[in-house]
DNA sequence: CGCCGAAATGATACGTCATATCATTCGCGC
DNA sequence: GCGCGAATGATATGACGTATCATTTCGGCG
């Protein structure tokens, strides 16, 4: 269930943008009994406020004031409710991202490090037939793809 | 460029299979101005050994004698030259194994750990389509395709 | 409002995995 | 054999993430 922000009724209050994306994600959490608290607040913020896909030890940087342990745990949260998902990059870091959909998979820049999300691409049936083919019975894949960007190219 | 091993040309020795894969692999290896040691063929040894995907670790385990960076900087050494290729689990656990051919994907079975190759499936052609709609030029990707293979399956 | 139990926090210790360092050894071409 | 440079291995280092546990805080309830 998506929970659209509700508007406020008058003018607009000089408040980020990123705010109420925050205060959907608290609210979702809050659905699932997750406290309303002040440093997972800011871990929500932080996240919201990246420009592209991020490292754990960089939220971790952002947030000076959070106790690392909070940090990972925070992030672990927003993973395990589908809030944030995780992309790979080739050297196997692990970074992070606000999730805007469903399972899908992403586009990576290499150079820039920006991330699109790759559409009208439907793999799953393909494994899936490859899958039965060996004889396996699919329940699972990871899938990333490397390239550059629009930008990146030109150069 | 494939070079099969010679076939001796008297009757069978004592020898272990592996061990024509190690020399095959050793001789490869020469070609490319890497040195014949006595640790470097353990090392192939104990690869060629594995039943199934095995982690870094593990080796080090089967390999006692052997010190760990050594052991982490053969199985490097066989990654890059092709000979040995890596396999990603869910959990992101990175394992090795003794590559068959050029470039594929795997199937894994996430009870018994088996490892089958993915055949007749090329999602390349599909992946770049995609990236291209999205503005990327492909230049890589990262597949791993997780299941239960025929035998774990039944239970 | 104020209490209370449970959840959350954060400082820190710990564990894993992999690489860096560097003195010593060893393969191998001459 | 000789010697140079590759390879080794003991160890330090470091990145990354979790476990522990005393303390704080949230938020429901009377």
């Amino acid at each position: 269930m998506v929970v659209t922000t509700p508007r406020h009724s008058g003018h607009e209050h000089p408040r980020p943008r990123s705010a109420a994306v925050v205060d959907d994600i608290v609210a979702q959490l809050s659905d699932l009994g997750y406290r309303d608290t002040e440093p997972r607040r800011l871990v929500i913020s932080a996240v919201a406020a990246q420009g592209r896909p991020f490292t754990a030890e960089e939220l971790c940087a952002a947030l000076p004031c959070v106790g690392r342990a909070t940090v990972y745990r925070g992030l672990r949260l927003l993973v395990e409710t589908d809030q944030v998902c995780r992309v790979l990059l080739e050297d196997r870091e692990l970074r992070y991202q606000l999730s805007h959909q469903g399972h899908h998979h992403h586009l990576l820049c290499a150079v820039c490090g920006a991330s699109a999300d790759l559409e009208g691409c439907d793999v799953e049936d393909m494994l899936r037939e490859a899958a039965v083919a060996a004889g396996f019975r699919m329940s699972g894949h990871w899938l990333e793809v490397y390239g550059q960007c629009s930008e990146c190219a030109e150069e």
